[in-house]
DNA sequence: ATTTTGGAATTAAACGTTTAACCTAAATTA
DNA sequence: TAATTTAGGTTAAACGTTTAATTCCAAAAT
């Protein structure tokens, strides 16, 4: 019987998870040591560290997360927040974005908690339940999100980084695209491409980031001494949309032809207005050029490829959760904003144009 | 000074957040009889489940997920596993379905988190942290992952559910793509438009899924009594990408012209068999109808807008979640294999054949 | 010889829950 | 009436860590 009871327990043990009594047991020190030389505190002896050590691997021991989260009072973990709306509209980019924080945070031992909000400002918009339970350690606010839901935030002074979007009131840690140096590059190339009658094709034109890109058009064409033509800005369409970009190129040829290359604010806008080219049986390149931006998925597969410029997603999260860690670490406090550059693809919707 | 002492004291009292011994105090109950109300134990009579009910509102308390999780055992999380490679080569694919567990967890009161294996199945290969930090529930794999890597799993006795792929030693819970009936619908698509010679373009066919299309393709042929002719299916590609599916029908056309439509075996293929049509100026639908498989992101920026048979990547990750839900709320042990139907999506790529 | 110092490890409390075991008084049963 | 059940709680241990406070001991300083 006594026997028996004994096999049980040494099956037992060697089949359930290491807790750390077992190693302390196993290199006959106390639990407190075994955490001592996990953390590496140099009170701990070279020889007493070496028995811990080679306690725990033999054991395989590996510390539960809850057990240091409740005592440690962190999580290991960060929350990544966009409204529904940014999540299903404008998915691919938000998800890349997501994709480098959640990268990022995992080389530096973090994971990722992924969850959304709803986006109008409903008074009753819930607090995420990681924020409730305290299961993260900070979180990372991706596009915008409504001014109420950061005002309710603020109670649990929480560390928080916003990327792609940041309150106007108020200074947090921010992850920006430079649209402005963008919009600035983008005009630049086709200007480079001997165009000087260049269009800008917009929607939403309220949205910083969008403004900022017409900013940077309008600052190629002043530095390349190009009058800027309100008429070839096209920036009163409601969205920075595939059907907006057709109706806006639409809008555009009916006043004039007067022009050789097109900046559309977006590719989604772009498209629009290849397909509405197409149709009228305007060639591109051949008698316009046309660049994009974002670089979205698509771009490639389009006819002709789409020169545009990229904007890189993966980079801004990564950049957004190194904001992060810094503040965790305690290495700062991160507020600072980071503009990210764009980056120039040119593939077969531009070309020199002769004249 | 005792003034002082107490005003400190409600402050933090008002600014920390609360915990269940707060509750208890202000419901004048013990904090066992706040657990068993939060859990809504029938031992608890109505008035002092309202009592503590209220206690609870005002001081806003809610369970802290790491103290539940130590004395539960439960994290509350489903870890989301994929190699490296898949998750470079085929992102937009595995993200959607990643987005579909996250979606289901969350609305189930899970969270997911996510990481990648190596793919190549090097002995050194790490178990997860998540893992060995217990701090997920159960896990899903999703795409190929190397047999080691799930050999090395099994002693962690821990509920799994493949999606996208399944060991074929062994019998798991699993979500699938239904490719044999895709394969079939999409043949069906094409000799319902009163095609009878049909090719079939195809890379990595020893891949089950690229098989199993191939099954379906032949099945569909044999129903409607059109001969399977070796010579219209070319399968010998290395990869389904856009490359492969250039040169394969680059291969295909210098061997016959007779056929009039095409089925590629996925969407990628199709793009390099739609290339090189172009390119030798035949026309799609006019001479040749073409169908993929999978609907990506870049179909309808075609041209031609591609049809296609749309895997619904987001379902399947709902239904692996589902299937884990199962399990980890021992409804069942969720040993099956679920079939996600494929969806036809007619758009301009195919059209009626006139003889 | 006595006190100080400092290195190395231990003790024990604490983190915030859950839950088995227990208690008490009232209601029911024999 | 006495014994038993039931309803409605409470007590206390446990989960697996971290860490402040403490102890112990030997070496250094007085």
């Amino acid at each position: 019987m006594n026997d028996y009871i004994h096999i049980v327990k040494r099956l037992t043990y060697h089949t359930m998870p290491s807790t750390i009594k077992d190693v302390a047991k196993k290199a006959n020190v106390s639990i407190a040591t075994v955490s001592l030389v996990i953390h590496n505190n140099k009170r701990i002896s070279t020889e007493t560290k070496k028995k811990v050590q080679r306690a725990i691997k033999e054991l395989d021991y590996h510390p539960t997360r809850s057990a240091m989260g409740l005592v440690s009072r962190t999580s290991g973990n960060i929350g990544f927040i966009l409204t529904e709306d940014h999540f299903s509209r404008s998915e691919p980019f938000y998800t890349k974005i997501f994709l480098g924080t959640e990268f990022q945070a995992r080389e530096n031992e973090y994971y990722v908690l992924l969850t959304t909000i709803p986006s109008n400002s409903c008074p009753d918009s819930k607090i995420p339940r990681f924020l409730l339970e305290k299961n993260v350690d900070g979180i990372i606010l991706a596009g915008k999100v409504p001014p109420n839901f950061i005002e309710k935030l603020k109670r649990f002074k929480i560390p928080t980084v916003f990327v792609d979007y940041f309150p106007n009131n108020g200074s947090y840690p921010t992850v920006m695209v430079d649209n402005i140096n963008g919009g600035f590059q983008s005009t630049n190339h086709l200007i480079s491409c001997n165009h000087n009658k260049i269009a800008f094709i917009a929607g939403d034109i309220e949205h910083p980031s969008i403004l900022e890109r017409f900013q940077g058009y309008k600052m190629a064409l002043e530095k390349a001494k190009i009058p800027y033509e309100p008429d070839l800005a096209v920036v009163d369409e409601p969205h920075p949309s595939r059907e907006c970009g057709y109706s806006a190129i639409k809008k555009l040829l009916n006043k004039t032809n007067d022009f050789t290359a097109i900046f559309a604010c977006n590719d989604a806008m772009a498209l629009g207005v290849l397909q509405y080219l197409k149709e009228k049986g305007v060639s591109v390149p051949g008698d316009k050029s046309l660049i994009g931006f974002d670089d979205v998925e698509s771009d490639l597969s389009l006819d002709p490829p789409l020169t545009t410029m990229k904007v890189p997603k993966v980079e801004m999260g990564i950049e957004a959760t190194k904001l992060m860690l810094e503040i965790l670490r305690k290495k700062s406090n991160g507020l600072r904003k980071i503009l990210i550059p764009t980056e120039l693809v040119v593939r077969k919707s531009t070309c020199v144009y002769q004249n």
